[in-house]
DNA sequence: TGCGCCCATGATAGTGGTTTTCATCTAGGG
DNA sequence: CCCTAGATGAAAACCACTATCATGGGCGCA
């Protein structure tokens, strides 16, 4: 094993990956930029953004569009398929699986004759501390 | 009953709602901008937005977002709740209603704490004319 | 430990979708 | 027919995100 893996290691991204591990909630590059730049950590706009892109295609993070359409991003515990229930607040999530919903969404695409199907199923509301 | 509603009737609006009635698929407003232009309407793009946003706020169109994170229109058959079944290959979709989800999203929601409780449910896949 | 290759970084400029601004136009009630 | 509040649209602002490119710093190797 030649470890195909490319990656360096270094301060800023994991400056980024321990912000994610420190966070609950879905929050947007920028966010995330503002509030590293906040601990002081030298770190660009540019990087946290290619950052996150990086994790987000290795499926280390977890990343959806809020409501105004911009990208929103968060460490999952698991790295198998899941959902979240998401505070439009805060954006603290939680993790939920749905099998039932996984199953029904295949079965309704190929009644329809769709193929290469996928699937977005977000939970929104307003968490209990929020309320 | 002194009509809350301020609207007043545009050749500009009608073209917008005119087209969204002739079509089947989820469209950018630079794509319907560019659809009535081409038929000779005479619209700008702003008017465009204005007018889609418009709609969406009555519930007379669906709006969802695209890969891309780009706004996408649609006239809906059903005004009351429900999802769709995406090609994202060409824009074109089907309703679905999904009672099951509903409740599901509901129940799960409530499981976790969560009040106020929207959500969104998509499905997409590649048509079979897009095959 | 030191060298050097090459990936990573980040300031800046660019891109593309959407909104704001504001001067002008017009639907439609009086 | 006139007047006015709402509608229009060209241009500019805005904002999230991406591309560019010169510089900096891991890390493999000697």
């Amino acid at each position: 094993m030649t470890a195909p893996r490319a990656l360096r290691a270094t301060k800023q991204r994991a400056a980024v990956s321990d912000l994610l591990d420190r966070l609950a909630d879905f929050r947007s590059a920028q966010e995330i930029h503002e509030e590293l730049r906040r601990q002081g950590e030298g770190i660009g706009l540019t990087t946290v953004y290619r950052t996150l892109q990086t994790l987000a295609d290795g499926g280390e993070v977890d990343v959806l569009r809020s409501a105004g359409g911009e990208a929103v991003y968060r460490r999952c515990e698991s790295s198998a398929h899941h959902h979240h229930v998401v505070c439009r607040r805060c954006g603290a999530a939680e993790e939920i699986d749905a099998p039932m919903v996984e199953s029904w969404a295949q079965e309704v695409a190929e009644k329809h004759g769709f193929s290469e199907i996928s699937h977005t199923v977000e939970i929104f509301g307003v968490c209990r501390a929020c309320t």
